[in-house]
DNA sequence: CGCATCTCAGCGGGACTGACATAT
DNA sequence: CATATGTCAGTCTCGCTGAGATGC
């Protein structure tokens, strides 16, 4: 019977089930705006990256192109993102955050904080650092 | 910008991205013997448990009971399980392990003892202790 | 020409719901 | 009667593929 494993129960490694609690937890909280992950991850791009074009978006992102292009759709219709033709290359869609898009960024940022704290609870604050380091380690 | 969270990649938590590694790595693994994850978990609970109806199976693996009748015609078609009428409740099924599924058990053991190896392979055996330790308090 | 970008239509798997027949 | 079980059909969401139209 090894480290990481268990028999029965949602997934059949231990981080998998570390994993889904966060990650339900985490699901709830965006809903709780009328986001997904998917949106979090988009507007966090584009505070990092500044204006950028959809491919752009799904190679930071990790996330596929053609579902880049539904998830926009949303947060420009929420106006938290606008989408304007690159008057430098007509084949790309320019991507800005609008202010409302980096103020519900920083809410989510909290949000993010708070599931956090929520997850790592059962730990003291020394081992959640031990922790999160060698979380690091492994990615 | 807090301890678990990333910017941009695939999850939008660092728990979510050594999460993905595994289960990929995993799935993979499985499906080299034919296999998924929900097949590991009935026979795994099979073992564990002894013979079982399929809803005892669906409740000790979080697995759906509609979703454990395909899965089992799969392990029944491989002659890993057998599915036969239970004489003392007519309603349910026996399901129990074949030889085969025992077996075949104990190679998805070491296919998933191997892929936590690679997992933590970037921590030292001390640090992958207070790793497994840690995760374990988390859920 | 080859290549990149955006878009949409559709597939395949996974989690789940609802309904039904059968048995307790 | 209410409840439990096994089964099937269908739904919904997600990640992904493929193809097309446009522009480099």
């Amino acid at each position: 019977m090894s480290a990481l494993e268990r028999v029965a129960g949602q997934p059949t490694w231990l981080l998998g089930r570390a994993n889904a609690r966060a990650h339900a937890l985490l699901t709830d909280a965006f809903r709780a705006h009328g986001l997904r992950g998917h949106h979090f991850r988009l507007l966090a791009a584009l505070d990092q990256y500044g204006a950028s074009s959809q491919a752009d978006l799904g190679r930071s992102t990790g996330i596929d192109r053609s579902d880049v292009v539904a998830r926009l759709d949303d947060l420009v219709a929420a106006g938290l993102a606008s989408r304007d033709p690159d008057p430098r290359d007509r084949r790309r869609n320019l991507v800005t955050l609008t202010p409302r898009g980096v103020a519900m960024l920083g809410t989510l940022q909290s949000v993010l904080d708070q599931v956090q704290d929520d997850v790592l609870s059962p730990l003291t604050p020394a081992e959640r650092k031990t922790f999160v380091r060698l979380l690091g380690k492994l990615t």
